[in-house]
DNA sequence: ATAACAGTTGAACAATCGTTCAATTGTTAT
DNA sequence: ATAACAATTGAACGATTGTTCAACTGTTAT
């Protein structure tokens, strides 16, 4: 007999029976790797920041550029990803491309893992 | 003059102030890279699952690897990574480890990206 | 003691990722 | 026309990541 009555691995009954409830309880493969996917646009600091000054309102790409120190090149490779991950839309003026915010939900997400971090 | 009266990059009286007010907006570097190290654990389908997993109530790692198809090393090095990101908490019994969900935040995090990957 | 099992660990590997660089498109101004 | 600028793109590079494998620790049972 184990220490304590808690379950044990290979208490064949439980252990079955635990691993056969959970599996019909998981979400399906497709939903779990478009949530990790969706995850992982946020997973990079120049994304994360990228939102942030698109979040203070309309901006061109020249201007995200020089806030965060980096080339127009490696900001426009990540707005692709941002627009393709449909968080961000994009308005053509002249030479310039102006980008907003998609997303509602963007900000409660980041307000939420703010909260994480912060304790 | 430009085809309309909306900002463009080099009308630099603009330019210039909006560059700066953003600057001074920003979080700090420390938070940006704290907040995407944090979503980045949530960037792999591996370690999404194990946390839906151990959503369901205490387990051990070996009906986890089980559950998910996986070797006990895999999902134990997916384990540390939790663990460190304090995501999970756990407690020993006998040759087992059992593994618990540590915070709150976790589910409503995941159930906001759910809602905004289901449109 | 020793065998069996749960779990962890470090090294090694392929795969993925982000930035740089150079070239290109399209628009505005001279 | 042509020069200047905003933005995008693809290839190339080094860096990071997740899994596998083998070795290891610690606990339980014979």
């Amino acid at each position: 007999m184990p220490k304590n009555d808690l379950p044990v691995c290979h208490d064949r009954e439980v252990h079955g029976e635990v691993v056969d409830r959970i599996r019909a309880e998981m979400p399906d493969t497709a939903t779990l790797y478009e949530l990790s996917d969706f995850f992982k646009i946020f997973g990079d600091s120049t994304r994360v920041s990228i939102l942030f000054v698109i979040d203070r309102g309309e901006i061109c790409v020249c201007d995200i550029a020089e806030i965060l120190g980096m080339t127009k090149s490696a900001v426009s490779h990540q707005l692709k990803i941002l627009r393709q991950a449909k968080l961000i839309s994009y308005r053509k003026s002249g030479k310039n491309v102006f980008y907003t915010l998609a997303d509602d939900h963007v900000k409660d997400i980041v307000e939420k893992a703010l909260e994480h971090i912060k304790e």
